[in-house]
DNA sequence: CTGAAAGCGCTTACAG
DNA sequence: CTGAAAGCGCTTACAG
């Protein structure tokens, strides 16, 4: 009862009766603005800890006619690939849980095979002046010449989906390409008998994407070099994305060797599965990337075997949450946001949820 | 900018100014409270649509006295297992970042092997006369015996981690055991070969409790029934919990037969792997149930191959979420949430969320 | 059936 | 450096 009755009048009215002054200068002190004596300053700050006040961030929301303005820039659901259909959907969901708090976001769409298009998008957000910045940092020169500017203009921003390392971003939340790999690894490893073949397959045009996928390369043959070398690894890399290429492809590499398992590094493994399924070989184990619905029909059919899928929706909902538990809570956030590495499979793909 | 202003607008008083009406009178309407004539109601409904208003949940709640307090039955953390630790663990933020909606939580326990404790809480819970419930219903006849009194006193409730059909819970948010043992039959048949034994362990004491490990048998059943009817499932029950009885029964099968995987229906597979680690049976492919810190141990130890996960936080966090966006929100949701079955293993349980 | 007034806990000009 | 007053958008008694 006692506590119950201390409770309800913790706030800035009681804490101004303790401390004798104003609700205004307490509030100026809590919100740390300037214009207050040290003196008072610090009488009031004792009795905020005496009382462990905690401010109601509904009524401070409410009367606070601020609001916060964030900018998102990710690639745009292509016809190549509907992977970002899925972060602009988590992107979409933090956006109408922060609508009632006073914040809009803004999301700016750039084409993956077109570096000015990042570009573009990047200087009309700047023009704007947000208050925080998502972006998923692809091209690397680029976003490093854009977030300089961010810095310059005090803009916080967080990178999803890949990363650039020694950036002064507020955190990187997304996938450990690496680990993802080594675990495709470990998977496929228990099919795997001595003297038996495996193939990597990249497939990617652009550059700075192909390095994604090297990194998941390298994983896998990680996990073989320390638990399975007794096993082959043959690799491909693909520069060319039409299914005629990959399967003119597939075909001279599968004609010339007996491959048990593929490794498809990334979504692309729809058009490889197409292939196994055309040419009849759809006893090859076969594992690859993402939760597309290209994919999970193959799934279903059997001739994909696991998908590793790194929850693409929470990469864009929590990015932008994570200006707003910055911007609006003042919390710090872990630098580094690695997302679970899901095996999604025939029978638990019903379920996945992003 | 016009549709700027039109948005600032918008609020009780706009419509009440347009309705000619007080504020007092539009709340009524929005609130559906009784006393307005059927005339004034309607008209005021009409500018509602009109215009689209959304009410400010914020200045709702601030300026509602109202607090609604939830109640939570479930198995208190016990030494034989540490699993509620992970829904309570949900439950602790979901009851966290409702706080400040005037919400409060308060979490009951009850003793997994005793059924007087349950019903005792249960009681406690009734007189104490809570807004909503959740419950993890594992007794059947006590659980219908308690939800029968919350309707008889209009107390909506939800169901976590198992379900009784046909009851008229808000919803139910747990696992689907079927599948999830369907999909550790998909797992394990990778390294089965034709004539090959898998072993099914069944380790529990309470009965209510052994109904769901037969659930998930089925399920792995029904696997190799489908798709791989060349291998021999034996099984096991063990009704006793203690390491002593889980190791000579398991001594007694192992000596019998030459076994090459094993399938433990529940979290008690730490026992197994203890048991295949001081027999030097590693390398029997073994896979169970639930991120544990006990399971985790073996799993990196290369004991265990794989767990089978169910987000139990999830399951508490939004069991409680339920209440709130049904009591608060008036959403409704869906009847039946299942979880997904992740699937756990060396590689990528450093990851795992939940 | 309806309205005027006060209030939720905080912030914002404005004045001094 | 400080305070009185008004206001954020809604709800709550109270009076009629």
């Amino acid at each position: 009862m006692e506590n119950k009755e201390e409770k309800q009048l913790v706030g800035v009215k009681e804490i101004a009766r303790r401390a004798n002054v104003s609700t205004a200068t307490v509030d100026r002190v809590l919100n740390n603005r300037s214009g207050v004596s040290a003196k008072t300053k610090e009488r009031i700050l004792e009795i905020v800890r005496e009382l462990d006040y905690k401010p109601n961030i509904m009524a401070r929301r409410l009367a606070s006619r601020k609001t916060l303005a964030f900018a998102v820039l990710i690639p745009g659901v292509s016809e190549e690939t509907g992977y970002w259909a899925a972060p602009l959907n988590g992107v979409n969901k933090a956006s109408g849980e922060l609508k009632d708090f006073g914040i809009t976001v803004d999301t700016y769409f750039f084409d993956q095979n077109d570096k000015s298009s990042f570009i573009a998008n990047a200087s009309q957000i700047l023009d704007r002046k947000y208050d925080g910045v998502v972006l998923a940092p692809m091209f690397e020169d680029e976003s490093v010449a854009f977030i300089r500017e961010c810095e310059a203009s005090g803009i916080p921003f967080v990178f999803i989906n890949s990363d650039i390392e020694d950036q002064h971003n507020l955190c990187y939340i997304g996938p450990d390409l690496f680990q993802s790999g080594y675990l495709a690894g470990h998977l496929m490893h228990y099919i795997l008998r001595a003297g038996q073949k495996a193939l990597i397959v990249n497939i990617s045009k652009e550059m700075d994407l192909h390095h994604h996928l090297l990194r998941k390369e390298e994983g896998f043959r990680k996990y073989f070099s320390e638990k399975k070398q007794d096993v082959t690894l043959l690799k491909t890399d693909i520069r060319k994305t039409d299914y005629a290429s990959i399967r003119s492809e597939l075909h001279r590499i599968l004609d010339e060797h007996q491959v048990d398992v593929i490794f498809v590094t990334n979504s692309r493994v729809s058009s490889v599965a197409r292939f196994l399924e055309e040419n009849s070989k759809t006893d090859i184990l076969l594992a690859g990337y993402d939760f597309l619905d290209e994919n999970i029909r193959f799934l279903k059919r059997e001739v994909v075997d696991f998908l590793i899928c790194q929850k693409p929706q929470e990469q864009g909902y929590r990015g932008v949450m994570a200006l707003y538990e910055t911007l609006v809570h003042q919390h710090s956030l872990p630098r580094e946001q690695f997302m679970p590495i899901d095996i999604i499979t025939k029978e638990n793909y019903v379920y996945y949820q992003n």
